[in-house]
DNA sequence: ATTGCTAAGTTAGCATGCTAAGTTATGAGG
DNA sequence: CCTCATAACTTAGCATGCTAACTTAGCAAT
């Protein structure tokens, strides 16, 4: 069969989350996107619920959702901005980062398994992968698209 | 930033999904999930929903429902399979070969470009892709698991 | 031919993505 | 000071993913 790459990768990616959240649900009672969430909340410190929707790759309203269960769950705190504005500042309760800590690192050590398993080398593909997204991240903030 | 593979991917398809889905809205009034659908009931030729549904990286009830769509849109025939059984014959009406036909190239073009612009070698890491697929197929359907 | 298994498909209801349109806070220009 | 523009956030409603549970059709074994 005549596969084409935009295919592949979606379909990929598709399989690979819904094996991400059955393992999470089942064992951590959490949903792979909230998981991503609290993940990219602590690499980030203190955010804004923009720069939080950017680093996700999706768009402000379903980080406004989001947001509201994970503070409503008590995984993230919620505060005004010093900064101003109407910007809110996230970061990582106690909680939150017991999770993502205890979760991280096993998450990727099993996706390095199927990596490592399949024959692709890890480090090349992951560094393409990331090359694509920076591309991509400076391709979106042009001015003429 | 300290990123990793697994939220790389993920991020990565979640915009090039979305890029994917505003051209195909915007120019031809159609979305991508469809547009997915209909490539790959094009390629399989006659088919049923359960392996449109493991080609996509989908359920069964999500092909359900949007072969309905398909079928009202005049997109895709659907049969009662001779092979007897439940299955549905899914193919492509004329007016959803004429989709699939003008648009996939232009598609793929695209993402050939952004790829060329990261300076990625598109071969190699559609190879990865396409390798990793693959070996996720073959661990799903093993016994034990 | 009855009973029971399995596979394919459907239906119901929830989770989470999106767009469009409103709200709120800040700052710039007159 | 007032008005307007802009940015961050929220709300409303739709699209489409999922799981769970049901229906339907064939097949196998008694």
């Amino acid at each position: 069969m005549e596969r084409n790459l935009s295919l592949d990768l979606h379909v990929l990616v598709a399989r690979l989350d819904r094996i991400a959240d059955r393992i999470l649900r089942a064992e951590h009672n959490i949903s792979y996107s909230r998981f991503l969430a609290l993940t990219l909340v602590g690499e980030l410190g203190f955010t804004t619920q923009r720069a939080l929707a950017d680093g996700l790759g999706v768009t402000e309203p379903s980080v406004s959702r989001m947001t509201a269960v994970l503070a409503a769950e008590g995984l993230v705190d919620v505060q005004p901005d010093p900064a101003g504005g109407n910007r809110r500042q996230l970061s990582l309760t106690d909680k939150g980062k017991q999770i993502v800590t205890s979760l991280r690192q096993e998450f990727e050590e099993k996706l390095a398994a199927l990596v490592a398993h399949s024959g692709v080398p890890y480090d090349e593909f992951a560094e393409h992968t990331a090359r694509l997204l920076a591309t991509l991240d400076r391709t979106e903030q042009e001015p003429t698209r």
